[in-house]
DNA sequence: TCTATCATGTAACCAGTTACATGATTTT
DNA sequence: AAAATCATGTAACTGGTTACATGATAGA
């Protein structure tokens, strides 16, 4: 049940897949719907990654070209359409994701198993402007959501944000109790943070 | 104040920054220590990676070869140190990654931009499988914790690990909360769901 | 009409992964 | 002493990014 490798493995692929759903396309309009539609907040999105993308899924017969448009003096567009193998992939590669975690490395985990490495005053300090900063994607969030509501986009399809929100939330809560546990002498995190270059940064025996 | 293009990007090397500064080591030497030390969990971590990640250092002047011992009968291996730039840069990457918020793009996000691409009883169904999977992460994380502490490394050495936890369970949280919305027929989100192909999976005027 | 921006794509480069290689040590 | 595993590294492949190219439309 477990490790099923994509044959594509970007995410940007899924969108290309789930768009193609609602029929046949040209790379460059996917592009332009990922933005407008807001699903560039969600998944990686460089212009050449999806022609890249593109290919990808054609050698994978998950997707086929089916006509050339010559609209107008434009430049000649592939319009692409998804196969059934396509559709296939599609829901499968969704229940997965959705089905079970994944285990993922995000930047501030990485930091934070790292962090003795920096004297303590300064990740209080650090601490201090990061929890700005957050309030600050807070609120950005907050006004994402509130204008496409007022614009009569169902909240369905802004579970993402609501999804953000919580775990923005989350990571303030954590970081202001980590800033005071620094602070508190009665928790022992400074003796921890000796400067000894013997045991700092990299706790061996663990 | 924003965007530095850092010269090496690879967590792995911010890792290997880290660890040099509690003297001079060989590659592989590195990575036994980021496998037993538990921030392999943290920063991901493929061996050869790590020879790739030493070398744009050794490039970016951040780290330099010391020399070449011959320890036993084993091949010879190349002992670096960090110079003067790497230390500089270990703790502006460090500052930075702490100070404030990155945006990233988790794969849960992704798939919960396109969730509306399956039918709203098999999401309920995922998500409860989902729910499972968590609270099996989060058990996992407390034993490493419990393991830890035993071996009394101190709590500064786990924070990471907490961080996880309190991400994870307002994953719970936001996931059991969806979970009902879909089922409350008061919501209007079994509506939204009508699978219209004019409007289901892109919500184009968003 | 000149310039800026949009539309559409290609190509070259670099990072990261998988797979391979090989001598040393340990287990059976 | 054969088999397995550890220690240590290289090489080849592929995916993704940045940068380049070019015709079309629109604004000044």
């Amino acid at each position: 049940m477990a490790e099923e490798r994509r044959v594509v493995g970007n995410l940007l692929a899924l969108a290309v897949l789930a768009y193609l759903t609602q029929g046949p396309m040209h790379p460059y309009e996917l592009g332009r719907t990922l933005q407008h539609n807001g699903d560039a907040r969600s998944i990686k999105y460089r212009h050449a990654s999806l022609y890249m993308v593109v290919d990808q899924l054609t050698r994978a017969g998950l997707v086929e070209p089916t006509e050339s448009v010559k609209d107008g003096a434009r430049p000649e567009r592939t319009v692409y359409a998804l196969t059934e193998a396509g559709r296939v992939e599609l829901t499968a590669w969704l229940r997965d994701l959705l089905g079970r975690p994944h285990h993922e490395h995000p930047q501030f985990v990485a930091a934070l198993s790292l962090v003795a490495a920096l004297p303590p005053d300064d990740v209080v300090e650090l601490l201090g402007h990061r929890l700005d900063g957050l309030a600050e994607q807070r609120s950005e969030i907050e006004s994402v959501i509130a204008q496409a509501a007022g614009a009569g986009v169902p909240a369905l399809f802004l579970v993402e944000e609501e999804y953000r929100l919580a775990v923005l939330d989350a990571e303030v809560v954590f970081c202001r109790r980590f800033r005071e546990r620094i602070i508190d002498p009665t928790t022992g995190w400074r003796a921890a943070w000796t400067h000894d270059p013997a045991t700092a940064v990299v706790e061996v025996t663990r």
